[in-house]
DNA sequence: CGCCAGTTTGAATTACATCAACTTCCGTGG
DNA sequence: CCACGGAAGTTGATGTAATTCAAACTGGCG
């Protein structure tokens, strides 16, 4: 059960480092969390609509989607979870799940106390600040995926969608050579943007052809992320990211200045998707 | 300037008592807010892109909505904001907006200091909690939107919208006999829903032939709701409405069990929609 | 091998957009 | 009082992006 091998730096870990600095403790603190971790197979709900789930999730290996299901037998996803994503940190307890979320290939979640998690976001204000900065950017990419359905066409949609998991993968290093993991079937690209799977599959003929991206083996390889970003009229600027110039002030609470420090280290913000 | 009769219940009032039992002297907190009231004409932005509010701004009548402009010129409205909303709760100080905000109809916004607006939820539990409720049903809004752009065609997204305003008016009780405000051109439809402003016309006035609808002047009619909510495929559970039955974890700190208690006196959540 | 899930391509269909009148409504001013 | 103007609502004709249906092709796997 255990993880035998000293990991590198994990999704989780990666991604709140964006938002604040972590300390040392704090690391050791999220790397803690993989203890409970458990490995799940594809297409396998992890929570389902209407149930009250009753601890929390964090996917950390593999890909998830938060999807509904509508009376016809129609399915929306609503968000794509890479590893890192938190399956419900904003929903509150005791109440019943608007959608669910399934596997998407085999993965593997960590499971969190509520009791526990609590205690470890009242006791380290830096991992506090760093979820709720982590929130307000999930809430900023449903804001756009509404804007995408609304006032996009097929290949800006499409367009878009790759230029978010490209900039979300590298949030989580994951995307060396703007190269990442791609299990997406055409059908679940589909139900995510309101469109066929059989356009989906015209639409990303199209990308090739036109040498915008590349898909061999389970991976997407972007090679014109200019072009491609254009196409979208996607600008990284709209995912709230920046670390936050003064902490957040939370529900009644206000977080400790250090906790948001600006730091280098960490390269500028979408500079592999801004680079030429 | 200031509220010379003493008001009855306020928007913002109503809907925070659907989540949680206020005492006296939260509603008295509450109605406080409304001294920094100040009133805005039509179609002026409140909040601006890229803007970074120094205060939040709670709408204490008249209609607003959130939206974003594209660079061809189209525009997305995210949500309306109807009495009792706040702007940006959720959204972290010195932070850029991602989108603006810009009344629809002439308006009345109070204006609140971030650091007067933390301190009232640190001292009081019950606000704090009501507040995460009501952030809660907002998100659960925007991924209801998603749906509807992504899944639902032109006629089920309107009945959508329709079923949901009149549902969120009947919540700040301004829906009488079915009835509301209804001061919002095609045009902004259109822009809300991903459509253009002659389709809705032709989709509101089958609703108006079917009888489902009446219009006139400034206000709108839900004759038939059971029949509205079939077409939209709309059942109001997927708003996270109900008051929660323990209280809620929040960013690191438990709150008070008696900010939760059940208590009748509200009718039953969605009565008017779901009553034959 | 044969099977199944996913991908790919073609042809017919449709739900919506676009363009372009024309109307109705309402405020404003002569 | 009616004339005027502008903004929103309404309707028709035409165009098109995306759906739907259908069939062939691919690759992994028992």
């Amino acid at each position: 059960m255990g993880v035998d091998a000293p990991r590198a730096e994990f999704a989780f870990q990666r991604k709140l480092s964006r938002f604040v600095t972590l300390s040392v403790e704090d690391m050791a603190i999220l790397a803690r969390l993989r203890d409970a971790e458990i490995a799940i197979s594809a297409d396998v709900d992890i929570v389902r609509e209407g149930e009250v789930p009753h601890s929390l999730f964090m996917l950390t290996e593999g890909m998830a989607a938060r999807y509904r299901v509508l009376p016809d037998g129609g399915r929306q996803i609503l968000t794509f979870m890479l590893p890192g994503d938190v399956c419900d940190a904003h929903t509150a307890p005791r109440r019943r799940m608007d959608h669910a979320i399934g596997t998407i290939v085999a993965s593997r979640v960590a499971m969190i106390g509520r009791a526990q998690f609590a205690a470890i976001l009242a006791r380290h204000p830096r991992l506090s600040a760093g979820l709720q900065c982590n929130a307000l950017q999930e809430e900023a990419m449903l804001r756009e995926r509404i804007v995408s359905l609304g006032r996009r066409d097929a290949h800006a949609r499409v367009a878009y969608l790759l230029c978010e998991l490209l900039w979300r993968f590298e949030a989580i290093g994951q995307a060396a050579g703007r190269r990442f993991c791609w299990p997406l079937t055409q059908a679940e690209l589909g139900d995510a943007l309101g469109l066929t799977a059989v356009y989906i599959n015209r639409v990303l003929r199209d990308f090739r052809h036109s040498g915008l991206i590349a898909v061999q083996g389970g991976t997407l390889c972007v090679l014109d992320p200019d072009r491609l970003q254009r196409r979208a009229g996607f600008s990284p600027d709209y995912l709230n990211v920046g670390r936050t110039a003064e902490p957040p002030v939370f529900w009644g609470r206000t977080v400790r200045r250090e906790a948001a420090a600006c730091e280098p280290g960490l390269p500028p913000l979408g500079a592999v998707m801004g680079a030429a």
